[in-house]
DNA sequence: CACGATTACTTACGCAGGCTAACTATATAG
DNA sequence: CTATATAGTTAGCCTGCGTAAGTAATCGTG
């Protein structure tokens, strides 16, 4: 399976370095950003989890993308000490706006390739993908639990 | 293409958050020093362009690695100016020591999986990283022309 | 119902890692 | 021999991550 390893590891790698241009929001922010867009407004914690970075970092981001106007703060009625982050209009429009740009990237890229090495993408990252996500989503979990159990641990000493 | 864009992005970003843990090394780093490893001593102007990262970054980056005593600098004979970066003792052995580490976390993580998903992502794998390879070399050849052509227009006003 | 524990979040601080602008030192062209 | 170009570094700023320690609200239990 080492093979399978290194593959991911060099492809990510080389995407994130020369393929993706960040445009001003990190992969953490727009995770965020187009996770409150698909699943609506979410708690700071919820998303420090979804996207495994710890609370204060994650109030930090939050900040920062309230300054940049991206999101805004909405008390839970539910709960005084809790927040609900939502997305704004210019939020929205950012993401839209990052999207298209990045789309056209990548495809003004894959112009250049043969045709049958395009096809040959695309089919191997539809096939890739679902298994991707679910191993993503395994590892996701496995590190909630690694925490669970520190902090039982911790409790318990 | 906007479908093969979408899947890059998603995958990459899963990749990077719940797949791979760094182990104290950035990606950056860790690809300067398995270039190193793969193509001998570098310039540290030659890794800046190689990893897209400004000169002084990468500077900086050297000066991190030397500390924590993963390369050395060698002053090139040829030039007073220039040194060269190689890699010391140690830093192979952190580059063994972490290819090993991370083939295991997700070798663990493919045990989980239905050996049938395992096969499809590695035959997805072994023909998607040659495209993606030529994808990259030609986004850096991009940018690199850009960054010519911004210079030229610096000097030429 | 009151008070300790838990939970949600923030503040304070430190480090890595990126950037640009401005510097030094060497090399080279005219 | 001077002017310019090139290799690197330094200085200063910002984001983004982490831990430790705080505040405020809620919950659980005697």
């Amino acid at each position: 399976m080492d093979d399978i390893a290194d593959a991911l590891d060099e492809m990510t790698g080389l995407v994130l370095r020369h393929l993706t241009g960040r445009e001003g929001l990190s992969m953490t922010a727009t995770a965020c950003l187009s996770r409150i867009q698909h699943e609506g407004p979410l708690r700071p914690t919820a998303l420090a989890a979804a996207e495994s970075v710890s609370q204060p970092s994650m109030s930090q981001l939050i900040q920062r993308l309230e300054r940049q106007g991206l999101v805004t703060r909405v008390d839970d009625p539910d709960d005084k000490r809790a927040s609900l982050v939502a997305l704004t209009g210019s939020g929205r429009a950012l993401l839209a706006d990052r999207h298209r740009n990045r789309r056209h990237r990548i495809t003004e890229l894959l112009a250049t390739l043969p045709a049958g090495d395009t096809a040959t993408l695309r089919l191997a990252m539809h096939a890739a993908l679902p298994v991707v996500r679910r191993l993503a989503e395994t590892a996701r979990e496995a590190r909630a639990d690694t925490v669970r159990e520190a902090k039982a641990e911790t409790a318990g000493a």
